[in-house]
DNA sequence: AGATCTAGCATTTTT
DNA sequence: TGCTAGATCT
């Protein structure tokens, strides 16, 4: 414990001793921050810095409680657990539980996911009778998010005449009524979405002096991990609660800033130094994660960004294997070609799954993945993607949860009150919804006060809402007394939501039930932990806990290794021996909807950046030819970020003429042309809940003496495929040898370029060009 | 009120 | 292409 700075190089071991006053660590890839961090917060401790007093911000909770356990390790765990350590968002929506009464917040208040909020504002749309074409919801509270992440209330709206000005250009000049609308509309409901979190914070904190004071005082010490991505918002909420005793030490890399899409502000690291007086800069620049080749190729990609701070990236680690490219015809065998290589590589160099990730730039991209993971049984886990908790499932009974703990809740209201149908529809709803809103209260109150109202609904349709109201108040009365799970447990039961849809007997009613079984063990684990720990293990926290983790918290830690599927921006932060990087093209990624400005493409190139970082024994570059995309058959290039890597860092792999033929025979002659099996693969029954697994037992379930069947496979198997692949070397009887360059069209029309040393560039038809495959 | 059908969106990334 | 919410029928 004496010596834990033994452990840390120069520069780290001078930011982590540096006690007082403004400070910015800028961090490169794998140069170990998180170690800095961690340190930093136990030394501290050691020179008598009380944990009440330090305020750590972190990106995901996940990496939070990991640091927390570290520091732990070094001053004792009874005292980490003082730490105040989490995300902005659970931080500050545990401080407005306690302080939100000043701004007229229940402590219960409910958290909207985007989901929530982009229901209540269609439902407002409609209310108001606009046209739901020219105000599209999800557009709507896109430029809401925005205007609350750069403080800008209904009132500074109403004040700024150029906002105003842009939404009239753009036909849309009742944006205001609607954030209006929607502002009351939450607050009526007790709730705050993602973006309330933060701009309720700062409310508090300029219009509440003694509450700032309070916050300011308690808050000695501030850490901000990842503060690249933060935005305004945060950057106003950091600088309020430093203000008085200036200990403010910030920790990112501009290199990778990926949130710009959500209002991350990159300048509030780049100006840093001007915010703040008397700065003092930490670069740590050593990279212990990667081999050396990968640092340079990063470093090369990076370079071509005009927006960074100065700092040069380097490491001691030996140059490691080149970064292999890998073209292929689609993204079935892209799929396909990642699942061999993993294969291999496992069999070659003693790995296990856990130290491959795939990442991509869209979720979509999971999919052709996933089936050629299956194919081989590879087992994988998906992070990210459709979140379990967005399930329709999942959300309706989280819906009674959330109702029971605020029945004011709107948004759960509406989708539980007559699911099970118990009689109540859409004209009583929106009968009630007109009520609620004339007499500025909740729909569960105006059902729990129907004589007080001139409402007009029949005697059979008051009993029924009135049952309602009873039952979630009998709910409201078992919580008082249970834990979170037998309240969950509870709940479902006298809902009966597993026992209608076990009735139903469809396999996706079967998957619907295992994923509610799910959420049920999922809330008994959170209990016993909570329970363990000597914490919170009550509903209420459970469904904050739910409604702020990411995706990566969410993810289990379990038994059996896997390989991970994530998407490049989930992926910062972690790192892998072996990583694959898929669907390198051109508007893929770089995506097409980010070209359009500089900043936006210096973004996809950070991204670049940090999934490159990702790896720390070698990198896979794939892309494909050709893929599906929104269901038709596109062309691809090759994206512009496999020519920005210094050609000496790479090289280009060709498939091996075996391993084609036997995939051949594995993946296409048994599975393709059975297309029920196909259709198993397609879609396992179960997106599986919180971890998904490839599972093994579908895997062979087709008949091995499967005879050869002729007819036409699945969409781009082709019988007729050659075996030559782009990169592939070969010898042609005329001309000699040469290099194959790219291929086109499929079965007998398929055409290759191909470069030979004797007389330049041809092209020939496959079917009559005899080609020996060399290497 | 409930069941069935259909059009339209989605595929850029998420706390 | 596959899903969902809203529209339309019974």
């Amino acid at each position: 414990m004496d010596n834990y700075l033994d452990n840390l190089n120069e520069s780290q071991r001078e930011a982590v001793v540096h006690k007082d006053g403004p400070m910015i660590i800028i961090a490169g890839a794998g140069s170990g921050k998180t170690r800095v961090l961690t340190y930093r917060i136990a030394h501290l401790m050691n020179k008598g810095v009380d944990a009440f007093n330090i305020l750590s911000l972190t990106f995901t909770n996940k990496a939070a409680r990991e640091m927390k356990e570290r520091i732990g390790t070094v001053v004792g765990t009874s005292e980490a657990k003082n730490l105040w350590m989490g995300t902005f968002h659970s931080v500050f929506a545990r401080i407005l539980r306690s302080e939100g009464h000043h701004l007229g917040f229940p402590s219960n208040f409910t958290i909207y996911d985007s989901q929530d909020s982009v229901r209540l504002i269609t439902s407002i749309i409609k209310e108001m009778g606009l046209d739901k074409d020219v105000y599209k919801a999800k557009q709507i509270l896109g430029r809401i998010s925005s205007f609350k992440n750069s403080l800008i209330t209904v009132k500074a709206y109403y004040n700024n005449p150029e906002l105003m000005e842009a939404d009239k250009m753009a036909q849309r000049p009742k944006i205001g009524e609607i954030y209006q609308q929607y502002v009351d509309r939450c607050f009526k409901s007790g709730s705050m979405d993602f973006d309330d979190l933060l701009l309720r914070t700062n409310q508090l904190l300029t219009q509440f002096p003694a509450v700032l004071a309070k916050y300011q005082d308690r808050f000695k010490y501030i850490l901000v991990d990842e503060y690249q991505d933060t935005n305004h918002s945060q950057y106003l909420i950091v600088r309020a609660l430093a203000d008085r005793f200036q200990n403010i030490c910030v920790v990112g890399d501009d290199s990778q800033s990926i949130y710009a899409f959500r209002g991350a502000n990159i300048q509030n690291i780049l100006n840093f130094q001007k915010n703040y007086d008397n700065v003092k800069i930490f670069k740590l620049e050593q990279n212990y994660r990667s081999s050396n080749n990968i640092v340079e190729a990063a470093n090369s990609v990076i370079e071509k960004n005009k927006t960074k701070l100065d700092k040069e990236v380097w490491t001691d680690n030996s140059d490691g294997e080149k970064i292999k490219v890998m073209r292929t015809i689609n993204e079935i065998k892209e799929g396909r070609f990642v699942a061999d290589s993993i294969f291999e590589n496992k069999m070659n160099n003693q790995l296990q799954n856990s130290d491959f990730a795939i990442l991509y730039r869209t979720n979509s991209q999971s999919r052709a993945i996933e089936d050629a993971l299956r194919e081989k049984n590879i087992e994988y886990v998906i992070f990210g993607g459709l979140s379990f908790y967005q399930r329709k499932e999942i959300k309706d009974t989280l819906s009674y949860l959330r109702l029971l703990i605020n029945p004011n809740d709107e948004e759960a209201l509406k989708r539980v009150i007559n699911y099970p149908l118990r009689g109540i529809g859409a004209s009583t709803v929106d009968k009630l919804s007109v009520a609620a809103n004339h007499y500025k209260k909740s729909i569960f109150e105006i059902i729990c006060n129907l004589n007080k109202t001139d409402i007009n609904l029949n005697a059979g349709v008051r009993t029924k809402l009135n049952n309602f109201a009873t039952m979630i108040q009998h709910f409201k009365i078992e919580a008082e007394t249970k834990d979170a799970y037998e309240v969950a447990d509870f709940v479902v039961k006298q809902t009966r939501l597993v026992k209608d849809l076990e009735k139903d007997g469809t396999p996706e009613g079967v998957s619907r039930v295992e994923n509610i079984q799910e959420l049920l063990n999922a809330i008994k684990n959170f209990t016993v932990e909570q329970k363990e720990k000597g914490e919170d293990a009550s509903l209420a926290f459970f469904l904050e806990d739910a409604a702020l983790a990411s995706d990566l918290d969410k993810a289990s830690k379990d038994d059996t290794p896997k390989v991970s599927l994530l998407t490049i921006h989930l992926s910062k932060g972690l790192e892998f021996p072996y990583v694959y990087i898929v669907g390198l093209e051109e508007n893929l990624f770089p995506s097409a909807m980010s070209m359009n400005t500089r900043s936006e493409l210096e973004e996809e190139r950070r991204l670049f950046y940090v999934a490159l970082t990702r790896a720390e024994k070698q990198a896979y570059l794939c892309h494909a030819q050709m893929r599906y995309r929104w269901g038709k058959l596109v062309d691809c290039e090759p994206s512009r970020f496999l020519e920005e890597i210094d050609e000496k860092y790479l090289e280009h792999l060709t498939l091996k003429v075996a391993e084609t033929k036997q995939n051949k025979f594995i993946n296409e002659d048994i599975f393709g042309s059975v297309p029920q099996n196909k259709i198993r693969f397609k879609k396992p029954i179960q997106r599986a809940p919180i971890k998904k697994k490839a599972s093994p037992k579908m895997e062979f379930q087709a008949p091995k003496n499967l005879k050869k069947v002729t007819g036409k496979p699945s969409a781009s198997a082709n019988l007729f495929d050659s075996n030559v692949a782009v990169g592939n070397r070969v010898e042609h009887t005329k001309f000699g040898r040469g290099e194959v360059l790219s291929l086109e069209g499929t079965g007998p029309n398929q055409k290759a370029e191909i470069r030979f040393a004797s007389v330049g560039v041809k092209k020939l038809l496959l079917q009559f060009a005899k080609l020996k495959i060399i290497s």
